[in-house]
This record gives structure tokens, sequence and C-alpha cells, in this order.
DNA sequence: GTCTATATCTCGATAGAC
DNA sequence: GTCTATCGAGATATAGAC
């Protein structure tokens, strides 16, 4: 009954798996090697002869979380919606890619916080390719404004509130829960509204303006 | 020329401020006691003298710039001004203080990350206390709304994002220069543009609605 | 490729002289 | 109170047998 494929399923592939969810767990300085080895079933010795080292591990498991979660939202941004369309849809997805993936969220602060040397190439990459999440959300804000769909608001200070509003709350966690006791009842209803709340308030925020009377 | 005050200036206040300055370079847990030993002039073993341990003598530091933080907001909240006013001031002084103590934000957000176990008492204060922070811009929100300067929002949510777009740039800043020229090019003129981009966006966002025609 | 055993290092904490 | 010297835990990384 065995297939053949699943019964060894590559010992590199079992390790990249466990050293996620251990970094996930337990950050990067956090995580134990002995932790990851216990994970993927095997010994510390084999994460050496895979990934060089600890750092080369970590540097594998990054870069291929971001990629991941780069290409999420792929889905979202079809072109030809109209704005608020488009901006519920990037609300709703980012806010539920960060809650499904706070590990990668984690990780990414927690670099951000260290200097974020590590997503360097990442983000070199993502400045100068058109076709960048950032870049095309920018796009798409400037595509509206022209359109007379929102005021003249500045793209990159947009882009940064509603990633800020969506991202927030969630690596805030722990403060969020301690000051809200609807937060602390219940994340999940506590999330879905705030998805309304965000699309609201910002949608309103970029109103266009009233041409005088 | 002595004068006798400054010359010792007691060596616990050294250490203090020599950890102050390397847990916010470093980190919690990146910090080496070897290093803040050198920064005040002294050696090792009489950090554990005069505070047990590391842990011990984070949490003393900790403690005291988290007070300072919650402290700093006292002028700003000055009851009876226009909801619109408090707003502006409130994000102008989130801002600068921010940028001025960058080290008590990512220290901050470094404990959120790791479960906040130490902000766990000056949380719970603040959470039932009705002259806290957070209490008192909740009550000013729903005042605001009471008095018709706003529409209905959530105090809560908006609240936090509020805070959201206030700091979430600053713990981004390696991301958010690399992918923004403005900000890498003077991130002090990027910082003031911020201000007013917030203030604007979220005051729109709040206007109340009018009613029928 | 996978294991055991161990080298090497770093760091927090303590003992004890002064 | 302040220092030097050192202990001992815990981590990464490697050597070498199988």
């Amino acid at each position: 009954m065995t297939t053949g494929i699943e019964t060894t399923e590559g010992t590199e592939e079992r390790i990249f798996e466990a050293a996620r969810k251990v970094f996930a767990r337990k950050g990067r300085d956090g995580a134990r090697m002995q932790e990851i080895a216990d994970e993927a079933g095997i010994n510390r010795a084999l994460l050496h002869y895979y990934f060089r080292s600890k750092q080369g591990l970590f540097e594998a498991v990054f870069a291929h979380m971001f990629e991941q979660y780069m290409r999420s939202f792929d889905a979202v941004l079809e072109p030809g919606q109209p704005f608020p369309e488009l901006l519920r849809r990037f609300v709703d997805h980012y806010i539920d890619y960060a809650i499904e993936h706070e590990d990668m969220i984690r990780l990414m602060m927690g670099e951000n916080l260290r200097g974020a040397s590590i997503l360097g190439e990442a983000l070199a990459a993502a400045k100068h390719s058109e076709s960048s999440l950032p870049n095309r959300i920018e796009h798409a804000i400037r595509a509206a404004i022209h359109s007379g769909e929102i005021r003249e608001v500045d793209p990159s200070h947009t882009l940064l509130t509603i990633v800020s509003a969506c991202i927030h709350f969630i690596v805030m966690k722990p403060t969020v829960q301690a000051m809200n006791p609807d937060a602390e009842a219940d994340f999940s209803a506590f999330t879905e509204a705030r998805k309304q709340h965000i699309t609201d308030l910002l949608l309103l925020g970029m109103q266009p303006v009233e041409v005088a009377s």
C-alpha cells in the first residue's frame, strides 16, 4: 500500500519543514538546532550536512516563506476592479493571510527589528521591479486618483497606512488582547470587525473632495 | 573645581543608563552583560551585585522606560480641545516621541513578539484604570461621537488604527527605507509628511455622515 | 547519508580576595 | 563596593566511525 513516494520524502525537505515550524515558534535566535533536529526526527549533525549553518538554514527557510507571502497576493490584484472592491479584497486577504501565517509576520518583524539585513536582496528586487507587490498597489492607487475614484492621496503613505492597519494589531497581539476584552474573548470576531473598520475608515478618508457646492 | 556631586554619580545609575543604551541597541537577547559593563565603565560582577540577574536588569530598565513613555502623553490630552486638534496633537506627539525614543518602541515590539509577559502588570493596570492612556483616548473618541464631531466609529479599532499608523513605519524602518526612495533620502521629511497624511486621512475617514441631502 | 562523540566557544552567574 | 578568576550550562559546529 506504500506508494514509494511518501516513505522517504527526502531528508532535506523534512529538515526544511521542521525548521520552518521551529523558527516560527521561537524566532531566529530562540530556535535551537536540537529542537529542529527532534522535529525532523534526525540528529543535529545532519542539519549541518544539508545546510551549512544555522544562519544558512534560516535564510533558506525565510526566503521561501517570503516568496510565498508575496505570491499570495497575485489573485487579489486583478486589474479592472473598481478601487473600493480592490481595497476591500486586499485588506481581507492581507489580514486572513497574516492570521494564518502569523509565523511569517513575526519572523519578518523580527528581521526588521534586527536591521533586516536578510531582507536586503528580496526588497531591492521588489523596489526595482515594476511588477512587485508594492509597485502594483501604488500603481492602482495612482490609477484610482486619475480616474477620480479617490482624492489625491500620497500613494506611498497610503499603502503604508493600509499595511500598518492590517498587520500591526497582529504583531502587537499580546498588548491588544491585554487592553481589549473583545479581542481576548474572541479574536476571530475581533479580526472580522477590524476588516470592516479598516475598509470603511480608509475608503471614507480617501473619498474624492466635492468640487465647490 | 569638582562639585563632589558629579564625581561618583552613583554606580547604580551608571549601570542603569548603560543598560538602557545597550538593551536598546541589541535587544533583550542580543545584549551582553559584558557590553553593558564596558559601557558603564565597570565589570560584570557589579551588574549582578546591584541587579540580581540580566532579566532583573532588563525588567528594571523596561519598566522605567515604559512609565516615561506613558507619562509623555499627559500634556497632549488636555480636556476641552476640539477633536481634530486633539488628534493632530496626539499624532504629532506620538510620532515625535517614537522617533526620538526608537529604542523604547523597538524594545516594546520585541517583548510583544516574545509574548509580552513582561508587559503583563503594566498592561493590566492600564486596562483597569480609568485614567490610563488608552482609556482616556477611547473616552475622547466617544465624547467626540456624542458631540457630533465625528461619526460613529468603533473606539477600540480607531485607536488601534491611529497607533498602527504612527508606529508601524518606524518598526518597519528597514523595509520602508528599502522600498521608498523618499524615506531613505530624508527620513525626517518623510516623517513630517507622514504626520500630515495620517491626520488628514483619519479625520476625513471619521467625518460625520451628512443627514440625507 | 546518517549516526555518536566531542571540540570549541560564549555567556550568565558566583566565589572570594581586597 | 569593587575587583579577578572561574565555574558550569548550553549552544553551534565538526570529526570520524559505520
